[in-house]
DNA sequence: GCTTGCCTCTACAGTCGCTGTAGACTGTAT
DNA sequence: ATACAGTCTACAGCGACTGTAGAGGCAAGC
């Protein structure tokens, strides 16, 4: 049960310290004790907490719903299913997400393929980017950061 | 050839009025004329060139490859092949996000899949965050925003 | 005891690609 | 003449961190 650093925190959890700091600043991760020249000290439910939000983080929930989760997990009496329901919606989205990636792929795959060298004037590539009419997916959504 | 204000270029090119202001600031879109009250003014050429960088947002190139599109666009004579590399390296980057979102996927049906609902406490999509080792993809790498 | 060298602290700026806000001015339609 | 939409600048904010600066802490080797 001794406490530890920061950093052993960091190692034992695999997340940076700069981010451990955020977390804390954030709410995510609760106000630790400190030692008495100031340094922070956690505990080995620390590390399981902070493994879990980075297990989540994994898994592309957002601080929102991770929030939401941890919340829940501190009642472990409540009804499960508003787990379920974040897990779910999660799901649609990542499933969302992948429809577009796969519109994404087909469109660059046609045209790398239509590239044929030559000079830039004359390029299919450029073409395509410029006469984006053509495409099956002309509609798409706004599309979020790589 | 009669000039447009940034509204009319807004709604020809579909990119908000801010966002063509911010273009400008990074150099993306070069310092229009101005009318006599300080209004910018743009004709069709702008149109294209706002148009084409729309495009290319939506196939997911980042601002810095859109700059290099642009400048290679610029010189006709130059051979094709930068251009293609650009988009190549952009298929892959579309193909790696698409293949760890395929294992996201993967890993969030099982954990909706396998709830039976029930309390908090026992919740199996509680656990498999909880315990991610037993995932068939534990290496994740460092997932970028859904 | 002293030095070396890493660890930790706070506070704040920067990242990317925008979006939103405030407050003032301009242009057009009625 | 008035109303109202459009435009201007300048700056702050988003999410989820990362990086920097400058100061202080701690354990090991000499």
């Amino acid at each position: 049960m001794k406490p530890m650093t920061i950093g052993r925190l960091s190692s034992a959890a695999k997340v940076k310290v700069t981010t451990i700091r955020y977390y804390e600043s954030i709410g995510l991760m609760g106000t630790p004790e400190r030692s008495a020249s100031g340094q922070r000290l956690y505990g080995n439910a620390d590390v399981e907490r902070l493994s879990f939000v980075r297990h989540a983080r994994e898994l592309g929930f957002s601080m929102d719903a991770i929030k939401d989760l941890i919340g829940l997990q501190t009642e472990p009496d409540q009804d499960c299913s508003a787990v379920d329901t974040i897990a779910q919606r999660q799901l649609l989205e990542v499933q969302k997400r992948l429809a577009q990636l796969e519109a994404l792929e087909r469109e660059l795959k046609r045209m790398v393929e239509n590239c044929r060298g030559g000079k830039v004037g004359g390029c299919q590539v450029m073409a395509a980017i410029n006469d984006h009419s053509e495409c099956e997916s002309d509609k798409h959504e706004r599309l979020k950061p790589l």
